[in-house]
DNA sequence: TATATCACATCAAATAATTTGATGGGATTG
DNA sequence: CAATCCCATCAAATTATTTGATGTGATATA
């Protein structure tokens, strides 16, 4: 009957839709004039589908067009077809309080301590079906976002690179922690005192410099720590007593108790930020995510 | 970031198919070499399909083209569908040995005897597994077909009207069946003599008129029968020991024992005929079916 | 830190597909 | 038989897609 107008796979969606519609109403015409289209566009679509489907699909019986029984069998995939696209095409919507979706948060001590309790009450709060994991950022964070490790990273991480997206949650500051039976403690600290005291050094894993370590070394002095150690856990019982003094962020060191505060003339400062990556820039889960990290954390 | 080319509805398979070899290959310049298509038609149809969905869908995170999550979600559907579409587009197949389908004959008196056996039987041998329903035609097997009651009518039904599909299988005559005592058996029989005889008459149902008849009504002659019955079952113990002459399809006179046949003035002609709908003419099915009635039946 | 390279986006021109409006033929209705 | 309805088909008009050239941003190389 009909040549061969293409050679396949050229059928759209809207050509679907047209089947359908010539099926439910029996009548090119009538499909016609409901798609708001001229007759012979229709005549056109059907003819394509034909020569797809091999298959006449509707033909003329008594006055109505009748469609065949492979048109049937079509129409029914069809349908599912159209039904799978139109779920799809929807933006996706997402509701917190019904979710049972997983997120994963990437972070290290400090903000393990300061900040998730936080955040993950509030999650919780929210979405009481969700399924939350911490994951220790450790060296490159960006890495377990690239490795879908994570789906955002909490720290001290802006960068600014492709494929990445952040945003700033608050500034830092370093400050000086001691006994308080220190000599020192309560007393004002100025450069030489400072860089005579006994330090206990965090060095973090050896993947980060601080910020008051580099605003140092740019005055031209060098640290030298009586002790160093990797992470600030159990730093509280180390300093206890002794006459040993930490540099670290201020609201880290706040959170222990038996401590002093003495300002630092070093005390460099770091963005705290969340950073994910552009794949994840647009989904409703992780926007949403995003947004209780910020409510919680800011300020 | 594009701005809307199309409103929607405009994505074909070829758009779907695009969509997950870019994923595949992570690039949207493999993508068109595989496709065999400049790098900027791919570029064009992710664009499309950005639109429509609303979500960038591969974004660059160092140096790879990463599927969004909305991608991912959106690649598994579109994976179903195609599966769904090829399944579908794939020219109707069937194997009569595996078939479990079912069909519908329908038929009348003079097909369920002499045909039918035949056909079941081979029908049987080829598809074991087929359902058979053999239905009565009676007045228009054609109505039936319509109503789709019955997916193939055998009989003498040639009625070329549209949506009507059907093949001859043979030319039918009639003769006159009568018991072998009865004084006419085996004397030839001019129109005269054939007129004078005690008629047993066939009327199947008022439907339809014998050719026979209408080749005496047309040489100017009125048939005045003795006895009409409405089918041809049970005509044998009828006419057996009677002086009752019947006239009918030679071969149907011929499947009653006890009978002999003489050659009549008027034995008109008519053809035996498979008839079938247009819907039903591509189906595979159907198509077997058809030929195997045909193989069956002719000559 | 500059430079070459790679990959995608974008633009205008060329090409291909679709839609339109007109017309014709087959089939149904009165 | 005439009037209609409905789909197929054709050429022209309109749209969509593809191409080839070029731009831009990011990565890799020197």
């Amino acid at each position: 009957m009909s040549q061969t107008p293409s050679p396949s796979g050229r059928i759209d969606i809207a050509a679907l839709e047209t089947l359908r519609l010539v099926h439910a109403l029996g009548s090119f015409t009538a499909a016609a004039e409901k798609l708001d289209v001229n007759q012979s566009a229709v005549s056109y679509t059907i003819a394509k589908l034909r020569s797809y489907f091999q298959d006449p699909l509707f033909v003329r019986e008594g006055g109505q067009q009748v469609a065949t029984e492979r048109c049937e069998h079509i129409l029914q995939q069809v349908t599912e077809i159209l039904q799978k696209l139109d779920d799809v095409a929807q933006p996706e919507k997402f509701d917190p309080a019904q979710s049972r979706s997983k997120v994963t948060i990437a972070c290290n001590y400090y903000e393990r301590i300061l900040m998730i309790p936080k955040i993950v009450s509030e999650l919780r709060r929210q979405a009481p079906g969700l399924e939350v994991e911490v994951v220790n950022a450790l060296g490159d964070g960006h890495l377990r976002l690239l490795r879908r490790e994570a789906d955002v990273l909490i720290g001290p991480f802006a960068r600014s690179q492709s494929g990445f997206h952040s945003r700033r949650l608050y500034t830092e500051h370093y400050a000086c922690f001691m006994d308080p039976g220190h000599p020192m403690a309560g007393r004002a600290l100025d450069v030489e005192r400072y860089l005579q005291l006994n330090h206990l050094y965090i060095n973090y894993g050896g993947s980060w410099k601080s910020a008051y370590v580099t605003e140092l070394e740019a005055a031209g002095h060098t640290l030298r720590p009586t002790i160093a150690v990797p992470s600030p856990a159990g730093l509280a019982s180390l300093l206890s007593g002794s006459n040993l003094v930490a540099t670290m962020p201020i609201r880290l060191g706040k959170t222990m108790d038996g401590l002093v505060l003495n300002p630092c003339p070093f005390q460099g400062h770091f963005d705290l930020s969340v950073v994910w990556t552009a794949h994840k820039n647009a989904s409703a889960v992780h926007r949403w995510l995003r947004e209780v990290i910020v409510e919680t954390c800011r300020g």
